[in-house]
RNA sequence: GGCCCGUUCGUCUAACGGUUAGGACGCCAGGUUUUCAUCCUGGUAAUAGGAGUUCGAUUCUCCUACGGGCUACCA
């Protein structure tokens, strides 16, 4: 087994947008190969063409790309095993549902899909109970089972819709090892014939994932926790195919679940909550419906990625950081929990803070250009770099690093009135204007001289430092905010600090 | 309803059966910053309940409660 070659993939469904869950599943697949220097596969189970959702493919790989994700075998990329549509693989699953049936355990339904919901609502309305079609049921339904042959061949040539279904066997334990779990043991009497191959011509889940498991010699499924239930009934896949020696090991990973209430995380969270659930944004092609995405929100590939392999794993010590490299190393299926957690954002704010802090002036000023552009605003590489210096600790998230320093790029066009009311003293024009007279004479303006000199001037005018610092910053930024006063000042430069001095009390004095 | 999985501070989590149950986020308080944040220091706060096994259970077993997942010709 240790010398086996790792094979883990990654089996989303082009439906929509993949949400964080997914790319967590992802992510740790991901981790999981490279580690150990295993291969990392896309497939796209597109088994369902009634769900199909363009564009969604697209979505998925794109998005797994931005937070650094790749794969080794996929649809676009090709590989050993192509294709890795399923779509595009129906034939291979026409052998192998033959196969299941020659063996017996599989066998053909003729039972629409109204006459099993109208089952369903009778078996409701009698008791709350489900109903299954199963090793009791399937006894008193349309299926080759209880049709004579010859009557179900016809029904077959005469071009009647039907499906093929397991014959799950019966009062059998089936025992499924999972590496998060240990063993999880399910009696056959609790497990339906489920519809291995639908009346379209195309597998379900269940046996495409199988036949293409074995086929791609996965050696690992590692996937959400919302396939355990159906576990027992791809072992017994594995086992019919004659598979069961060579099946792939299976992880279940704990479900993400809302950050309120209770349940899943689902598509709508996000937007309802105030935060993304998505990596990037997605606009539905139908509704026009725009969702949030990590990316769009202002957060790093790196934070995303680190707040998802935080979220049901921890490498056993105290660390909280971690670069991608570090976490294939530290990576292990050991250390994943098994209960479901809910997501944080406010962690998640903080975890982009952290990286953030981490960037070196040069990316930052990479990651404040857009919006410097979109302002039409062209500052020198000097100037940028002094912004960035007093700006960058307050940036969360990276619109933060403009909302922080736009008016170093541009004057103030207003003037907080709540901090006007709250800060403007009737001497308070009078104290700035001289001050402002004894700031044109200096020779060198930085923030000590200029820090200096307002000690100076605060004594021997007999003013509070709040009474001109308060005004000045007003002046200066249109607000109460923005780094501390004199790095403003001097950011800003003399000219400038003087400029904003004269036209803001013109300003203030008409209102 | 049935089947399956789970349960340590509000949240994410750590703890070979022996710890004052640790860390992080948040929150609260103080300090720095004469703004707002950041930052620093400190604080608050948890083993769901009940039986058992054991010299000793957060840790093992069972029951209960609660939470979650699944229960489609969807994945």
């Amino acid at each position: 087994m240790k010398d086996q070659h790792i094979r883990v993939r990654f089996a989303p469904s082009p439906t929509g947008p993949l949400h964080i869950g997914g790319v967590r599943t992802a992510l740790y697949n991901f981790l999981f190969a490279r580690k150990l220097g295993g291969t990392m596969i896309l497939r796209i189970e597109d088994t369902d063409q009634t769900r199909f959702v363009p564009g969604a493919e697209a979505y998925i790989v794109n998005s797994l790309a931005w937070c650094g994700l790749d794969f080794d075998e996929s649809p676009e990329k090709g590989g050993p095993h192509a294709p890795y549509r399923q779509s595009e693989r129906s034939d291979i699953y026409r052998d192998y549902i033959s196969r299941l049936i020659e063996n017996g355990h599989a066998y053909y339904a003729f039972d629409t899909e109204t006459e099993l919901n109208a089952l369903r609502d009778q078996a409701k309305a009698n008791g709350g109970r489900t109903f299954q079609y199963d090793q009791q049921t399937r006894k008193t339904l349309q299926n080759s089972l209880t049709l004579p042959e010859p009557e179900w061949r016809k029904l077959m040539e005469s071009g009647a819709p039907y499906v093929v279904r397991i014959k799950i066997p019966e009062n059998e334990q089936v025992v499924v090892h999972d590496l998060i779990r240990g063993e999880v043991v399910v009696n056959t009497a609790n497990l339906d014939d489920k519809v291995l191959f639908k009346s379209d011509g195309l597998p379900t889940y269940h046996l495409a994932n199988v036949v293409d498991d074995y086929l791609m010699k996965i050696t690992h499924v590692i996937r959400g926790e919302e396939w355990l239930p159906s576990a027992p009934l791809h072992v017994l896949l594995y086992r019919f195919f004659g598979w069961e020696d060579i099946m792939p090991k299976f992880a279940h990973l704990p479900l993400i679940l809302k950050p309120d209430g209770n349940g899943k995380l689902s598509k709508r969270d996000g937007d309802r909550l105030g935060f993304p659930v998505f990596p990037t944004e997605w606009k539905d092609p139908k509704t026009e419906e725009i969702y949030s995405g990590y990316r769009e929100s202002g957060y790093l590939p790196e934070a995303v990625i680190n707040i998802l392999a935080h979220l049901g794993w921890n490498p056993g010590t105290e660390q909280e950081l971690f670069t991608m490299a570090e976490l294939i190393q530290q990576f292990s299926l050991e250390r994943v929990g098994k209960h479901g957690s809910k997501f944080d954002p406010e962690k998640a704010k903080w975890f982009n803070h952290q990286y953030m802090q981490r960037k070196s002036e040069d990316e930052l000023a990479l990651l404040l250009k857009p919006y410097l552009m979109q302002h039409g605003v062209t500052p020198s590489e000097d100037f940028l770099t002094k912004v960035i210096r007093v700006v960058r600790e307050r940036a969360v998230l990276v619109p933060d690093l403009w909302n922080t320093s736009w008016f170093f790029f541009m004057r103030p066009e207003q003037y907080d009135q709540q901090v006007y009311q709250k800060i403007w003293q009737p001497g308070t024009t009078g104290w700035i204007s001289n001050f402002a007279k004894e700031v044109e004479k200096m020779d060198v303006f930085n923030k000590d001289t200029l820090h200096a000199l307002v000690q100076e001037f605060t004594t021997s005018a007999g003013v509070k430092m709040g009474q001109l610092m308060n005004p000045l910053r007003l002046l200066m930024v249109g607000s109460n905010q923005g780094p501390g006063m004199m790095d403003l000042a001097d950011v800003l430069g003399k000219e400038e600090f003087l400029e904003r001095i004269e036209t803001g009390i013109e300003k203030l004095n008409r209102l």
